[in-house]
DNA sequence: TATTTTCTCAGGTATTTCCCCGATTGCATT
DNA sequence: AATGCAATCGGGGAAATACCTGAGAAAATA
């Protein structure tokens, strides 16, 4: 078994360097290069030919996701792992769709990587368990069509909802405020709570704030 | 000359594991513990008496930030090296006025790492350049008075238990996590409440992120 | 030493959240 | 015509929140 060339992509370069002599520990596997941004690793593809990227999303330039795209589109036969912090559903259908052979959460093990690697060889995905339960088969067919950030999955009543709650106000008050039932405002909160898998005031809030239904300031 | 003795606490495994496979080739460096969050870390000071603390800032339960006020109270001849992402002005100051013995950016090099960690044990502080400009002498001075993150208006105990709730803790869990009654917890809660003049969760959760004190990611 | 602050805990009460079960209406798609 | 979805409303109940009063012990501060 030949081994198998890394390239790296993440604008921290401590945590680079940390994974780089992780991957040294490990049996067939080669840093051949690593890459500060989405457009470094780019630039670095054709002079290194990796068999796998493993890329980080959150970076300045041109981020992950955006650069698995274009190694999709221009690289077929290169894999690329996400390596990630951020269990953001958003971006885990983005990166799957866009063809990532894994995801990765930061807080994976270091196995996790050895396993992550040697799957995207096979052409197989592998995706941190914390991440799989909550995309695992629908995804991918669904990619044809229906994009559907998960925002869009709620009724309109139900954004309305969640972003009066996310401001603090109340049922009792919301529901004066629409001019319905308190109960009418009791069931769309369940519901949506229902869909977004979120059942806490606290986890609402740190929704809308971060699909940007509210900000954190006045 | 003895060995240095480090304890890593980073809410990110592969990062930890990173980060302890780099600090495994530097000479008189020994990882005797490593923390998923300040919490973690403390409890663990006293049975791995470590010489430095690396610490990263923004983890779950008790932050990094916290949790260097504790140990510099507790533990002070234990020295704190903090390891963040951001080269936040407001965190940098905290961090230093904490009495943390270095900051380093996680894009920092992996000499510095050694830089920092030997400047710690001599009672020096290492910044990474990018912070260091922006903050040189005038931060310990200022520090005597003037003041005030808006945050400082809580005590240690209100900042950690209004984090909890920021995460999504409810009452019970909370005293659980922190040994102590349901009745503490919720009295902590209304007059933390009291200080920051805010009265419901959803604008705790606001204001946490607001002050950094969590984000609104995962 | 005296005072204040912090942290701890208790009783009670009202309100709200969270979730279960159910339902009707209307609108749109199949 | 039938099915599904959105929106409305209800009863009921366990849990959590929000707020009140009061209070002891320890720690920090004046």
């Amino acid at each position: 078994m030949k081994t198998i060339r890394v390239l790296l992509a993440d604008d921290h370069t401590l945590v680079r360097a940390g994974i780089r002599s992780l991957l040294q520990n490990l049996p067939d596997i080669e840093v051949v290069a690593e890459a500060n941004n989405g457009r470094e690793a780019l630039a670095l593809l054709e002079t290194c030919h990796p068999d796998v990227v493993l890329m980080d999303i959150a970076m300045p330039g041109l981020n992950g996701l955006e650069a698995v795209v274009r190694i999709a589109e221009d690289f077929p036969y290169i894999q690329v792992v996400i390596l990630s912090m951020y269990a953001n559903e958003e971006y885990v259908l983005r990166a799957l769709r866009a063809g990532a052979a894994g995801y990765l959460l930061k807080d994976a093990g270091p196995v996790e990587l050895e396993l992550a690697i040697n799957a995207a060889t096979h052409n197989k995905t592998y995706l941190s368990p914390a991440i799989s339960k909550y995309v695992t088969e629908y995804v991918r067919q669904e990619s044809e069509e229906a994009v559907s950030s998960p925002l869009e999955r709620l009724t309109p009543r139900q954004r309305e909802i969640l972003q009066l709650i996310a401001e603090g106000r109340t049922t009792p008050e919301i529901a004066q405020l629409l001019e319905v039932s308190v109960k009418t405002v009791d069931t769309h909160r369940t519901q949506l709570m229902d869909r977004l898998d979120i059942h806490d005031i606290a986890g609402l809030v740190r929704y809308a704030i971060r699909v940007g239904l509210i900000t954190a300031e006045e």
